[in-house]
DNA sequence: ATCGTTGTCGATAACGTTTTCGAAGGTTAG
DNA sequence: CTAACCTTCGAAAACGTTATCGACAACGAT
């Protein structure tokens, strides 16, 4: 029992009275070692408890198995996210690491960039990006894909949501109720899904023959405490909207919030419509109706898109067996959004707000 | 620009016209390079976005650089950990791995002890224990800490809340509202927490001079599922309680919605209180009464603890400086816990719900 | 001149694997 | 009995680092 140095592919080869490499051979159950060695060095493996080194396996094979999840904070998007991913890891034999830059939002592009150009010599075989800020030129050759993209074109691997589709079901969902004082507040603008879900919102808009006020589109970022402050400017006008649209959840519950603390009962004086359909957003007070965007599912896809990316190692000597070659998946995917009606909506007051 | 094959320090070398042991002088900043000789190798590495590969050399050192993180399943108080943990993370030098089980319960020993033993020759150099089942006999060397662990006595560093006095906090809260008939949904059995504030729930009765109505202590498992299923029993019967204490805010969540579901109006009818204070108990219907206990705090100081326990690699000869040796500071750690009162608990009504 | 001393640097042996390739022995065919 | 083959195995070269240790030069002091 020596507690201190690790049993090495060597302790297992003197015990068992063989060379290193055929307990390699065992251990990869690679052609051309007897059955009764085979036997033998399987038994001096469980008797000395013996695991092989990962940090040397990755050394010589070039491949560490070990898939990189870049997130810029652990909220409720990232984390449902993480789930999924953490599903389709399971079993693949792949380790998932996750880099979280933290609250700090501000060198949020330099972060990026940074991990970005680690992970060129590094510790993963691919890397998940979650709403990227930067382009990621010149990548590595290490696989990637992001997910709810940045703007602009890119040819990287992307999974997102039918961001423009949910845009419209939402405006339309508020139109449906007779509101035409609608505002929205939009999302990070450095995503192309909070484009999208702007555009939504303008086409439907359109659609329905309104002119959108352009002082009603004010900025939420995707952020609780950024919308609480466009919220509270909007709702103080006097000629405050009878609904709002919110680029995501978070915005959507922190207009509720402040519409309270304004004296605004919702649904009845402000109706709001979220977007992503968290977990939460079905425990809060009322519950929101949103636009259900399947999250989980996004992060199951973007890992076994990225899986396939990496591709099996080569499958060398073991008796034949050609590669089964399983290229060709595409490489941008686009989920379904749907609406999701609960509570936080109602039709427009039959007495106009004060409004002309 | 060859995109193909990594640039290796031997190539680092080369260009600069040194050795590879120079290279990596200067790379370790250790001393003995010329001031001329160290700008022109960090010129070169510089200009061809060298990088030094993580795996040679965790080989080289018999250290990573990571961390893993072993939850059973991604639920909120693991997500919550998760984010204390990743703070703390953030500048050490370390990186995180998150290992989940999913959603299979039933192995979950075994799947510990999988994990567990694999921890022995692998990736990490040190590992969290979320709410681990098995007493981790014989661990190998690889240091660990547990958070909020199994019962029974363990020589693990561990982190932990006021499970006893939050029990008993609770409790009292019900009662000084003049509840009588409390009930109580446990946790999961394993868990040395689940105990305690079952323990604390039973002194505080004791303290009040009421006796504990077996029935009335019913399995909650920290799961909303077995919670909800206990707590349709518990409210369906004739005598049923008028308040109930959850051993944490997901059954405590359950069981406002199995009331709802009763008819049954919380906080007029029956009080709800519940353990953790996640962040969705503020948001839910009512707003959730609970124990306050500091999550990620615990993760945060998890990680804290862990990294002391690997320590640093050591010194060596980057000119003198002795190691500092910062031992000593303490393997057990358990946070404060604080009740939260918001709007799921009342007090009890004045006419007795059709009891004797 | 000679002898330490000091400052720079490079060859080289690890770290723990996997894979290649040839050697040794056994079997079958001619 | 020889030639050809197949099976089983091990020696050794990688993979990309870091640490040791000796070589070598320059230099000041004797």
């Amino acid at each position: 029992m020596p507690p201190a140095s690790r049993v090495t592919i060597r302790d297992v080869a003197e015990h068992a009275g063989v060379s290193v490499a055929t307990v390699s051979k065992v251990l990869n159950e690679r052609y051309g070692v007897a059955a009764a060695t085979y036997a033998r060095v399987r038994a001096v493996i469980e008797e000395l408890g013996y695991e092989a080194s990962l940090v040397a396996q990755s050394l010589r094979n070039h491949r560490t198995n070990v898939i990189g999840v870049l997130v810029a904070d652990l909220e409720p998007f990232s984390t449902e996210l993480l789930k999924g991913a953490a599903d389709a890891i399971r079993g693949s034999g792949f380790e998932l690491v996750v880099y979280s830059a933290g609250g700090r939002t501000g060198d949020r592009e330099g972060w990026e960039r940074r991990y970005l150009s680690r992970l060129s010599g590094t510790l993963v075989d691919g890397a998940i990006l979650v709403t990227p800020a930067v382009a990621h030129a010149g990548l590595t050759g290490t696989p990637v894909v992001a997910v709810d993209p940045h703007t602009g074109p890119t040819e990287v691997p992307t999974i997102d949501s039918d961001s423009l589709r949910g845009g419209q079901l939402a405006t339309e969902h508020l139109l449906s109720l007779g509101h035409k004082q609608i505002a929205m507040l939009t999302g990070r603008a450095d995503l192309r899904s909070a484009q999208l879900r702007e555009t939504g919102f303008r086409r439907a808009l359109g659609a329905a023959g309104l002119a959108v006020r352009e002082e009603f589109v004010v900025p939420g970022g995707y952020d609780a405490v950024v919308s609480a402050r466009s919220a509270r400017e909007l709702l103080s006008r006097p000629d405050r909207p009878t609904a709002v649209f919110a680029a995501n959840d978070l915005s959507a519950i922190a207009t509720v919030a402040v519409a309270r603390e304004l004296g605004l009962r919702v649904p009845e004086d402000l109706s709001v419509v979220g977007f992503d359909n968290l977990p939460e957003s079905a425990l809060c007070t009322p519950p929101l109706t949103t636009v259900d965007q399947p999250i989980r599912q996004m992060g199951y896809r973007a890992i076994v898109m990225l899986i396939g990316l990496i591709g099996d190692p080569e499958p060398h000597d073991r008796r034949g067996r050609p590669a089964p070659v399983v290229q060709g998946q595409p490489t941008h995917q686009t989920l379904d959004t749907k609406l999701v009606v609960r509570a936080s909506t109602a039709a427009v007051p039959t007495t106009l707000p004060s409004a002309s």
